[in-house]
DNA sequence: TTCCTTCATTGATGGCCGTCAATGGATCTG
DNA sequence: CAGATCCATTGACGGCCATCAATGAAGGAA
């Protein structure tokens, strides 16, 4: 699973046609966040403003099984949402500075003010 | 299929902590956004500025079967993204004024400004 | 009415996705 | 070393989804 670049900022979907190559790239990171655990992880990492939280956390708050929680914090990794970093046995994610903001700024319908 | 409701204003990412109830309702919007085609379709209505775009101008730039586009568009609808308006024998959708920004809203980091 | 156009719906198909149980690897502790 | 803990990966299963071809429904034109 190859990373994907994280979302061009200045690019919103108003303003210039959206090609067929552009609209994949936007379609992946959308479906990283088209589920309804991994909006909650997105939440919990929100919360805790930059501060990594242990996947140990997650499992008990999501319900759901270890491997389950590891995959979808894989998908959100590959999407370029957040970032993995290893202390000892244990990991801990963060959301990636600006990410979330590239993705809002993709639905201004203001044009963009960066 | 019933429709959702369109997503709160004011009820952001960040903040207070996303149950599982709202969860379910901010993946199936998302869902509606995650798909190429349907990115390009919405782009195409933000491009149109408001004015309602026939369906058979999505077939030839989609080039996807029409029973396909007709499948997308209510998706969107079904999510509360786009309005449909029938003219005689065509029909022509239109994005709901202000969806959009509730889903950009949903990604502020920062406090929001409603 | 009869024909044509436009669009929605249905049924079928192939593929992708979320989930779990089980396994394996890496690290710490005793 | 042995055992325990934490996490990633694998394989399997069920379900959902995007797509098409075919059909149906509704309106306009002759």
């Amino acid at each position: 699973m190859t990373d994907l670049p994280v979302i061009n900022c200045c690019t919103p979907l108003a303003g210039s046609s959206l090609g067929a190559e552009r609209a994949v790239e936007l379609e992946s990171v959308m479906k990283a966040l088209a589920d309804r655990q991994r909006l909650r992880i997105v939440n919990m990492l929100l919360r805790a403003e930059g501060e990594p939280v242990c996947v140990c956390e997650f499992e008990p708050f999501l319900g759901l099984s270890q491997g389950t929680v590891s995959h979808h914090l894989k998908v959100l990794a590959a999407a370029g949402l957040v970032e993995r970093e290893t202390r000892g046995t244990r990991s801990y994610f963060a959301l990636v500075p600006g990410a979330l903001d590239a993705v809002r700024d993709v639905f201004a319908t203001a044009p963009s003010r960066c």
